[in-house]
DNA sequence: TATTGTTATACTCTATAACTATA
DNA sequence: TATAGTTATAGAGTATAACAATA
């Protein structure tokens, strides 16, 4: 018997596409950001404190990531001389985290850089399907999904 | 001035969206398949062993796997019992990897396993959107893409 | 006692280099 | 000399546990 027990393709299932397609726009977007000397990660931080202030527990929260990588992730942005750590007025345990001039220059630059990138990932499709996709994708980002994460 | 130099919610953002869905759906199959006792890419192994003898290297170049991950991805499958190597007959250097029966059953199961999970990812849009969906990522799949990944 | 930030540590994944046996 | 498979090892990324300061 050699008749295939299963699809043996699954390359054209959407999920499987997906799984890739997403892996490939992460390398994308950090090869795009790579001149700013960030990660994709350090230019979220920096656009979350660049009207708010936010302190890494709460970066934290909005960001999904966990408290060390926190510190790590501040700790680049200061050594890069985008964002400083300030104590908080109002709680002395937590330390609020400032972009600096530079910082926000580096976060103009670097969202631009996104764009770009973003705009050579939807080449294929014209404005309408972009669109749709974003539409679509948006909606399957349901918080259902993210429930069954760790 | 406290007006955002960028918009602050690349939430919204197509290239975003793609990365953290594409992470997510990623963690989904992961876990769907766990019952099985494989990952993912074990089950891709066995899909494409099940109607081809194939050596090790030319599953590296199917999967994209390098030559030491499949090694311990055989490795795994043999332990689990669901496939063997054996040696080529037409070339000594090579092993080839065969799918016991028991592997050609569990690699029902994964597959059935994984078509749930990809329901209960697309579950929010209809039979005509899924299709939609498929065929719009399908065109981003392009290999100036994966040209430019590593 | 709980929370924020921090450090140290362990664990997983993947990539690199070196070794063997065959070609 | 080059290739297939293997092993050992190092590196990056992430998660866990313990600690200091403050609430």
């Amino acid at each position: 018997m050699n008749t295939p027990v299963v699809e043996e393709r699954m390359e054209s299932a959407t999920g499987f596409i997906l799984v890739k397609l997403g892996g490939a726009a992460g390398v994308l977007f950090e090869q795009a950001v790579r001149p700013t000397g960030m990660r994709p990660r350090h230019i979220r931080v920096l656009g979350y404190v660049q009207t708010q202030t936010l302190s890494q527990q709460e970066l934290c929260q909005l960001t999904g990531m966990d408290r060390t990588t926190m510190v790590a992730v501040v700790d680049e942005l200061e050594r890069l001389g985008h964002a400083r750590r300030e104590a908080s007025s109002t709680d002395r345990r937590k330390r609020v985290v400032t972009p600096t001039p530079a910082g926000l220059k580096a976060l103009v630059q670097a969202a631009d850089l996104m764009k770009q990138a973003e705009s050579q990932l939807l080449a294929p499709l014209s404005a309408a399907e972009r669109r749709q996709l974003n539409k679509l994708l948006g909606r399957l980002f349901t918080p259902d999904l993210l429930a069954c994460l760790p």
